[in-house]
Parts: structure tokens; C-alpha cells; sequence
DNA sequence: CTTACATATCCACATATATGAATATGATGT
DNA sequence: ACATCATATTCATATATGTGGATATGTAAG
């Protein structure tokens, strides 16, 4: 095992001329959307949101979910790794929470656009 | 060509018993996001936000992005269909712009989330 | 220190998605 | 009708990303 206490990157991106702020910012934009564009990381956090406790340890969430233990563990990682969610060790298990508030409004903010656009984006040909 | 005026898809799913729910509203989310989840499209939805008239066509497009026209087409027909943006035709050409007020609130949103966890999601792994 | 358990990581493979080049379609002006 | 411009679509291909299975790592208990 390694790093539950989330052990932080270190950035790319060194020159930021002028015109190319732009750029990584939509490069950045995207990364940030595709973190969340796995139905499988939105089911947890959607489990970790709704959470009695605002938390749940792995193994609920493997439960909870219905999916692998290796999968939600990965997925859990890339979570985490985002600054999603956090983790926190307590005996065996290892409980994750959301790790910001503004996720939820992010979740709220796309429920609410999807109910217009539900329809369109459930049948987007691109997005699979 | 065909169809500027965006003609809409129709939905899936059906059935809706109640655990269920949750499953299509991870799935729907998740492909919400993944619309968002090309720097291509974002670039675009950037360009359009803080156009003069709200509106560029898209060969406006082409040359403020530097992406290659077939491609801009392609994206362009992404959002349209998810209903983000929106065309209108006049003469030649075919001027886009923001269907939906929350797309400028979702970035928003997103960039303010980036100023904390950009190192994180720029070098997340799995997000490549 | 050995065993059992919870979580994480590695690997091979399938699939989704983006991309470039070529081409088709629609509109305008002559 | 013809020639031209603007945009859309198709196709082959490269690449990114998710998935399952096996295995490693860390932790607690005996």
C-alpha cells in the first residue's frame, strides 16, 4: 500500500507567455471534466456525498457499489490524487471522504443542466 | 451539412424502479462531464464566452483556436447535440454561441477548483 | 513472526475517443 | 446552371482510458 495521506504532485507547465494562458487553461479545464467524465467515480463520489457520516471506507463503497475492489481502489486513487476526495486511515480500513464542498456544487450545478440536456447527452454520438 | 438548427435525440432508459436511479444519473453525469472533457471543446466554449457579440462563426473559430476545420466542425457538433451551444446560419456562414447561461457558471466553478488542486489534476495519471 | 484481512498496484487486453486527410453538402453570387 | 466559399461528414488510424485478474503492500491480531 502507499500514500493515504495523499501525497501532493508537483506541476507542469513552467512558461505562461501570454496568449498560451489560455491553453492549459482549457487543457487543465479538461483534465479537471474527465476526472469526473467516469460513471464509476461518480458513483462514488455520489455514495460519499450522500454518506450518513460524510464518510466511507473502502470496502463499503466496494459493497456500496457493486464494483471490484481493484477498480474502486483505482478510482478512488485518481480521486484522491485530484484533491477530490481524502482519505484517512483508521485500523484496517481506509475511510474516504469528499475532500471539497464545491464538489457537491459542481454534482448539483450538472444535475440541474442535465435535466435540459439529458436527452442530448444521453445520446451523443462522441461521447460513448 | 445538415441540421444547424439542432435537431434533437431521443432519450434512453426507460425503466426507472429506484435503486437504479442513481446508476443512469452516474451515467449521465459522467458523460455531461466527458463532453466537457476535451481541451478542443473547452477552447471553444472559452472563445465563444468572451466573444464581443457572444457569437463567432465558425471559421472565426478556426483561425482564433488553430485547430483544423474538420475538427472545430466535429466539436462544435458535440456541444450542439448536448445542447451547449447553439448555431444560427447567416448567409454563409454558421455563427455559434453559448446556449446555456450555467456553461459560463460550470467554468467558473471549475477554474475557481483549479486554483487549489491544478498541480493534482495536471499530473494525475489516470486523466492522461 | 505468522496468519488473516483491507487496500493498493501491476499487467494484458478491450474499447472509447481524438485526429488528419479526403470528400460531401449546402449556400451564394454570376 | 456553374463556380466558389463555408461548413459538415466519412474513414482509417493512433492513442487514451477502463477493466479484470493476479499479486503486492500495509496493518492488526494471535
Amino acid at each position: 500500500m502507499s500514500n493515504v495521506s495523499g501525497e501532493s504532485p508537483a506541476s507542469r507547465h513552467a512558461d505562461q507567455s501570454s496568449a498560451p494562458t489560455d491553453e492549459w487553461s482549457a487543457d487543465l479545464h479538461a483534465r479537471f471534466f474527465r476526472a469526473l467524465g467516469d460513471p464509476t467515480r461518480v458513483r462514488l463520489l455520489l455514495r460519499l456525498l450522500d454518506a450518513p457520516a460524510g464518510e466511507l471506507s473502502v470496502g463499503a463503497l466496494v459493497t456500496a457499489t457493486g464494483v471490484a475492489q481493484a477498480r474502486v481502489s483505482t478510482h478512488l486513487g485518481c480521486l484522491r490524487w485530484c484533491g477530490l476526495v481524502q482519505a484517512r486511515r483508521d485500523g484496517k480500513q481506509i475511510y474516504y471522504r469528499v475532500a471539497d464542498p464545491r464538489v457537491r456544487e459542481l454534482l448539483a450545478l450538472a444535475g440541474r443542466m442535465l435535466t435540459d440536456h439529458a436527452a442530448g447527452v444521453a445520446s451523443c454520438a462522441v461521447v460513448g
